[in-house]
DNA sequence: ATGGGTCCT
DNA sequence: AGGACCC
């Protein structure tokens, strides 16, 4: 390795932000891979092996959205006395998430909480966010939200691919062409950094150059086809941003270019509650400096084998062979090395494929050391199986269905000894009886399989999930708005307690602070109420935010919920006017577009929106 | 590491 | 059933 590039792979992605342009000229004189071309940098840059694809003439638009610092945003909005005060939220002994506030004072994500009360011991609030349910609800909110810009892929909970080529495709023909790009455009000046050493995905904007030219840059006379449609592109994605904010109170940021795998990396640049355009021109230049971590679907693992040839950026992968990757990375799979060569491109094939309802449903919590088959069944009865019968039921209301496999996943002591990842998982059917006392004696049952004669051991980890849903027609005639007590009998009677908590679970020192000793129900019904209840049974969904239960709905019939729908169009024409005053020209009309599409619809006269759901 | 998920083998 | 990957 020689030591050049070394040096330069080493600092490129920790600290310093590297210009595009001068790190590329870097690697391509410096890679470990002999480049052809007696030219400038940018010949330097085409090892000439692989043919382009036709991305680059292609009309994708595709626009990546990510739900900024999510879990501390929800919080916030769960208990607006929180609003700019810094928040973290934890799961366990971890800050997994924290607002901006919390980041100026220096707490990271996955920060132990112990050092983050260390950092911050005053003002800081922590939330528990071991329990999802607000988090799921929001997520689907915005979900829902965004789908009238067109098909949306969920990535986890705080990210959306939407497929946009379609309402761009309309905007052009309808003849709107943006005067300006909105927010940020990618150029061979931009300068580029990992925003933490551990996730060299992660990518930002570097700050060294201090310019604000790639800020709202005008659409000139002579603009081609795909600056204006990445233009019409990054207004749709503004729209989208400005409407989570308006009516769910959401802040997210977004990357706009031409495949999932470049609208993400460059949704990264600019955060939080900002965006970023890509053109597809620029990709190679911007892809080249990469580490192959970046690229989707190759982690830890994969990047260890890349290591092994010498591959350790994108540049490093467009000088080998698909063979030479299949052969030594993708243990034979062409498909997959063939991928991987066309990202180290940016050239990404890959569409937005919405994904529908949930496969699995699972449910989890990790202890110190959970000993025992009798201390094991309490934490089944008490709190694992109740949860997933409780997410079972919801799931059941929305899509007609139930499991057929039930699986229980754990993670032992011994276990932890040779792989720290390592779980064993056994399956059975799901029982018929969806109750507690059966579901938690067929988790037993398997438990006691998976153990094998072993009388003593230590859970570290224990999961329980429902997988292979089949249709399943809820009884109807029953006034109640959730499945018939038929096929969920003996609704789960707890005692409320999460009794984990008095078993061997990791516990940790929450100090004085009053607020960290509260759960996530306490803390909500403390806001409402003024008192500190009892933990509830049931987790009901903020009920001041638009239902969108309709968009769960079988398609092609009449929306089931008509109300709902209309709930939220009324939300969007309560947009503050003042506040829509204060936006740029463009976007208010954005807004009056939307919103007169909206009125048009109900009013069953077509208009934009109604017309590209029916082309569905 | 957490409490979830997805897809492939 | 387990692995690798994603958040």
């Amino acid at each position: 390795m020689d030591g050049v590039g070394e040096d330069y792979r080493r600092r490129a992605f920790a600290e310093e932000p590297v210009e595009l342009r001068r790190a590329a000229n870097e690697l391509a004189t410096t890679s470990t891979t002999t480049l052809q071309g007696e030219a400038g940098w940018c010949d330097r840059l085409y090892p000439l092996q692989e043919p382009r694809t036709k991305q680059d003439v292609s009309k994708a638009v595709v626009v990546h959205l990510d739900l900024d610092c999510f879990y501390a945003q929800v919080e916030e909005l769960l208990d607006p006395s929180l609003k700019g005060k810094p928040v973290g939220v934890t799961q366990k002994y971890l800050v997994v998430t924290c607002n901006y506030e919390a980041r100026k004072a220096g707490i990271t994500k996955l920060m132990n909480v112990k050092e983050a009360m260390r950092k911050c011991p005053s003002s800081l609030v922590l939330r528990s966010g071991e329990d999802l349910t607000p988090y799921r609800s929001y997520s689907r909110k915005a979900e829902a939200l965004l789908q009238k810009f067109g098909p949306v892929e969920r990535l986890g909970l705080d990210e959306f691919f939407v497929d946009v080529q379609a309402l761009v495709d309309e905007r052009l023909a309808a003849g709107e062409v943006p005067q300006h790009f909105r927010g940020h455009l990618v150029g061979s000046g931009t300068s580029v950094r990992a925003d933490t050493r551990f996730r060299p995905q992660d990518l930002r904007s570097g700050a060294s150059s201090g310019t604000l030219l790639d800020l709202n840059p005008p659409v000139g006379a002579e603009a081609t086809e795909e600056e204006r449609r990445l233009a019409v592109g990054s207004v749709i994605a503004a729209t989208a941003r400005g409407e989570l904010q308006q009516l769910l109170g959401l802040r997210a940021s977004a990357g706009i270019t031409v495949n999932k795998l470049l609208s993400k990396l460059v949704g990264g640049l600019h955060k939080p509650d900002d965006q970023t355009t890509m053109l597809f021109k620029d990709a190679d230049l911007f892809t080249a400096t990469l580490p192959v971590r970046c690229i989707k679907g190759v982690g830890a693992l994969t990047e260890q084998k890349f290591k092994s040839i010498g591959v350790h950026t994108c540049l490093d992968l467009r000088a080998k062979t698909v063979a030479e990757i299949s052969k030594s990375v993708t243990k034979g799979n062409q498909e997959l090395a063939k991928f991987f060569h066309l990202c180290s491109w940016g050239i990404d094939p890959s569409r937005v494929v919405p994904k529908g309802p949930p496969k699995t449903v699972s449910v989890e919590d990790s202890f110190k050391s959970l000993e025992g088959y009798e201390a094991t069944m309490k934490v089944l009865k008490s709190v694992l199986v109740p949860d997933l019968l409780t997410r079972l039921r919801e799931d059941c209301d929305q899509h007609q269905r139930r499991p057929v496999t039930l699986t229980v996943t754990y993670r032992t002591m011994r276990m932890r000894e040779k792989k720290h990842f390592a779980r064993k998982s056994l399956s059975c059917a799901f029982p018929r009886a969806m109750d507690t006392p059966e579901v938690s004696e067929a988790c037993l049952a398997l438990l006691r399989k998976g153990l094998g004669g072993e009388a003593v051991f230590a859970m570290t980890l224990l999961n329980i999930g429902a997988s292979r849903f089949t249709d399943f027609k809820p009884e109807t005639g029953s006034r109640r708005p959730t499945t018939s007590v038929a096929t969920f009998k003996a609704f789960d009677v707890r005692d409320g307690r999460r009794i984990a908590d008095g078993l061997t679970m990791k516990r940790r020192n929450y100090g004085k602070n009053p607020s960290l000793l509260l759960s996530k129900q306490q803390t909500r019904t403390l806001a409402s109420t003024g008192e500190i209840p009892e933990p509830a049974e049931s987790r009901a969904t903020p009920s001041s935010l638009p239902s969108i239960q309709s968009h769960f709905r079988s398609p092609g019939g009449r929306p089931s919920q008509p109300a709902a729908g209309r709930r939220s169009a009324e939300v969007g024409l309560g947009i503050d006017m003042e506040i829509l005053k204060e936006m740029p020209e463009d976007v208010q009309r954005e807004y009056r577009n939307a919103l007169g599409s909206r009125k048009r619809a109900r009013e069953g006269q077509g208009g934009s929106i109604r017309t590209f759901f029916a082309k569905k």
